[in-house]
DNA sequence: CTTACTCATATTGTATGACCAGATGACGCA
DNA sequence: TGCGTCATCTGGTCATACAATATGAGTAAG
């Protein structure tokens, strides 16, 4: 996943992103010139110019003309970009970008759910449900990720807030990444559908109350699942 | 704000990121060429593709190669990217997008109080008091504005989450740059200042569920204040 | 010895021109 | 009409050059 540079400038924007949040190169550092980055990758100024360009848009650094580039305060990075993102997953202990991601989730999923009861459309309803039933067929626990991830982007798209949209968008896609990077699919409960099936219906109920109680019950025993498995794995290395 | 485009390339990107959003350039059509824009702009060859790989970077356009540069859909956007939000601000009718902002918050910013609540750390709690006794000296609605966001900013950042923490300074950003653009401070109620307060005592007794109720009734509140100022607006037009 | 100035250097900003390779679409041929 | 060929367009990459100024070392003045 994403790891098809199709060009030069994306390979380094990919190698220097990930030194930069790994802390390779530390808050308030100065980058090395472009000059010697043309050296030690063997590329032009130009590509370099636009690496440089591409990590000033993401917020990781900084240029100043004449002086050179720095890398910017933590704060100021997009941590909701994907590729900002992607970099933490593989740069941060695992455990620790799940507990953020899922109290992200927390924070905002039911709110979010509520939101979707009041706005949703008859497509987006038609689109939950339908993800919902997707979910029901699944045989596999990886079968299972994608309309499980859809039946949340569903929902979060039906607020008709673009900026929620995207907040889900981004979350989703950086949780199917990590759990693709690391191959450990979450032990599923078996009260996982019913509980999916609550917040679907209370949706299309328009229950509002009901969508952020249920989302909020899906949360937390999703999150149970993560634990688990992450529990499993740290006994298994030992 | 913002206005102070230091070299050619971001001079660029601000005209061409805002000609996007605006819809100048329809999603999924193919930008004019890098050639052609060097000749309307009279800028080279490299400086447009500095400004191309941006705003690829912001996820506004993707480039394939000899193909061409097409907008993508909207739901790929950055829409938190600070300048996405900028070019949102400018090209959208401002009710919409307070709405939209307002809604966010209040889907977020309770959740975000009580995990504050629970995991702030000292620093942060002398941090958000120390914005609340600004609010109380400030006298005009335009010197309260920079305390105010202050004291959400230091909640947010107090939940000790990267995600939350950008999210909200992403927001408070761009409701800050609109105020700004528009001149005109929200009617700040009377209740405000205690209202404030409460949040601020909940976060500092800990009281997680106090900080949600709190904070979703403040902003409530200052919702109804920017909606009062819109309204106001309007009539003076007519 | 301290301060102020000068200047070479380093570094980013910008431009030009060139070549490559692949996608595209028009054209001509069967 | 249908197919294949090819000129053209477009982005990807590179080399090179010059501009402009922040920086810091070195120098001169006090």
């Amino acid at each position: 996943m994403s790891l098809k540079p199709r060009n030069l400038t994306e390979q380094l924007v990919e190698t220097l992103g990930l030194r930069i949040v790994s802390g390779d190169y530390p808050v308030g550092d100065r980058l090395p010139s472009e000059q010697y980055f043309g050296e030690e990758f063997d590329v032009s100024r130009p590509i370099l110019r636009e690496v440089t360009k591409v990590l000033m848009a993401k917020g990781l650094v900084e240029s100043r003309s004449r002086v050179g580039t720095t890398v910017r305060a933590r704060e100021n990075w997009s941590m909701l970009d994907p590729d900002v993102l992607r970099w933490t997953i593989q740069s941060l202990p695992e455990q620790d970008f799940i507990d953020s991601l899922f109290d992200t989730r927390m924070v905002y999923e039911p709110g979010a759910a509520a939101l979707a009861a009041r706005n949703a459309s008859e497509e987006d309803l038609v689109r939950i449900r339908s993800a919902y039933e997707a979910m029901e067929e699944a045989d596999t626990t990886s079968d299972l990720m994608d309309p499980d991830l859809e039946f949340h982007q569903a929902i979060v798209d039906a607020t008709q807030n673009p900026f929620l949209a995207h907040i889900g968008r981004t979350l989703y896609n950086a949780l199917k990444y990590s759990i693709e990077l690391t191959s450990r699919h979450p032990h599923t409960h078996d009260l996982s559908l019913p509980r999916h099936k609550a917040v679907c219906d209370a949706i299309l109920k328009r229950d509002s109350a009901g969508a952020a109680r249920t989302m909020q019950i899906l949360l937390e025993e999703s999150r149970r699942d993560f634990v688990h498995v992450a529990g499993i794995d740290e006994t298994d290395h030992q």
